[in-house]
DNA sequence: ATTATAGTTGAACAATTATTCAACTATTAG
DNA sequence: CTAATAGTTGAATAATTGTTCAACTATAAT
């Protein structure tokens, strides 16, 4: 059974079903899309970040109001607003001092459904 | 226009919109929701998590294997399967000295491809 | 022009977390 | 029994990250 070897980085361990690795290593998708996927599941991985995208999915909201409904600072939800945005999950339009907020993209409701779906089980 | 004050909480601001904000709030799930939301998908916002979940979507594997796929140690993969289990996203079956790890929910690539969906567009 | 409000931003701090390391258990082989 | 291997676990370290704070911009009102 051969030590495992990839360019110079060592694992502390050997294989035991080769076959099955190297299936595996054939079907996976490219790393960069694993990461850009771990990514997207990050920014949906905190609470504050969900609150604001279950509220908007509700209604439109200006930073002021999300704050107050989540009884948080301004800075706090600017702060996330600007993940999500990063992220692409929100978008904006501005009316005289006021930002209003609402969701980019619809789907991504299916993917909190599906989410629900899991935990509730 | 009001101060807001929840208990003896402040917010920095004052509400804008307070019908939007009464509105959305009487439609938002219970927090302990979406707080196991959230956790839920923090759980997928690592790469290495990821990686090990698309692996075990594609067949049962075992600590070593996956070691050695992801060229990691065993040590590392061990806590994370051990973080993937607290979620229930994963489950074990033991066979002499080798644990034979296995998605424990198909749905889990459903929102997977959603995920996919959303960082491709 | 001055004042007040909506929102953003960068630095700092505290909390969380992924990986490493070493020690450990359990099972198998000799 | 002893040695070797598969896997787990707790502590330590390093990196990441959410919130706060203070300073800032931009728009609106008096």
């Amino acid at each position: 059974m051969t030590k495992t070897v990839k360019g110079d980085i060592y694992c502390d361990c050997d294989v035991i079903h080769g076959d099955v690795v190297d299936c595996v290593k054939n079907k996976m998708p490219p790393e960069d899309e694993l990461y850009d996927l771990s990514d997207f599941f990050k920014v949906l991985g905190d609470s504050t970040r969900i609150k604001i995208m279950w509220a908007l999915d509700e209604s439109e909201m200006c930073v002021c109001d999300l704050a107050v409904l989540l009884n948080m600072t301004k800075s706090a939800i600017s702060h996330q607003l600007h993940s999500l945005r990063q992220a692409n999950l929100v978008k904006y339009r501005k009316e005289g001092k006021v930002v209003y907020y609402s969701l980019s993209d619809d789907h991504v409701k299916e993917i909190f459904e599906k989410g629900l779906e899991h935990i509730r089980e």
